[in-house]
DNA sequence: TCTTTTACTTTGAATTTCAAAGTACTTTTA
DNA sequence: TAAAAGTACTTTGAAATTCAAAGTAAAAGA
């Protein structure tokens, strides 16, 4: 390891991505609105995260109907779970000096 | 609390700023070249993100002269270790989901 | 003396962040 | 049943941030 902190992921830096990435590692699933109210995030600012992270293959999206309503739904992908491991590790080792 | 990243500090969350309160944590002071080499960052990009934290008066910096050479040595402040500590423990209340 | 190195600072282009406005419906109310 | 309000996002572009290249000024080396 050439510096402390080369294993912190760069598209974990900001808060409302480590958020939604928290909750789709204890969650299987989770959709926009979910995402919204427990991050406490506007709908442009959440749309903006979520896309970073999927262009990065950390989540998925799934679009569908629930009843007549559409509804988006997100997931981690191995990818996204693996990457966020090590960094969630990353910064645990740089917090302890 | 209102949501889950309510107590995620923003002005923590790049990895540089991060880094650098690490270290100024754990000691007492650093300068300009340590903190370049131990976050592996460039010259101006060390600077704005110093510059950035000294802003919200979480470092404080001290220009000197070692021999005949111009040093800038960087510590957190009382404020800065007091937000610092809050961030990390709101950190580890998130990754705990 | 001239060149290189050290220790930063300045600059501005590129990227990112953000919320307001927009879209395309569904549901409620009167 | 027509109008108004709500839901579930997406688009947009201005504002803020990030970044490294270039600049500055003095010291060290050749």
């Amino acid at each position: 390891m050439k510096n402390i902190i080369d294993n912190i992921n760069k598209a974990f830096d900001h808060r409302i991505r480590l958020g939604i990435m928290s909750i789709l590692v204890v969650n299987e699933f989770a959709d926009f609105k979910m995402l919204k109210e427990l991050l406490g995030a506007t709908d442009g600012n959440l749309a903006s995260h979520t896309k970073a992270l999927e262009k990065e293959e950390y989540v998925k999206v799934e679009k569908s109907f629930i009843g007549r309503k559409p509804n988006t739904r997100y997931s981690a992908t191995k990818k996204g779970r693996e990457a966020f491991k090590k960094h969630v590790e990353a910064i645990e080792k740089l917090l302890k000096g």
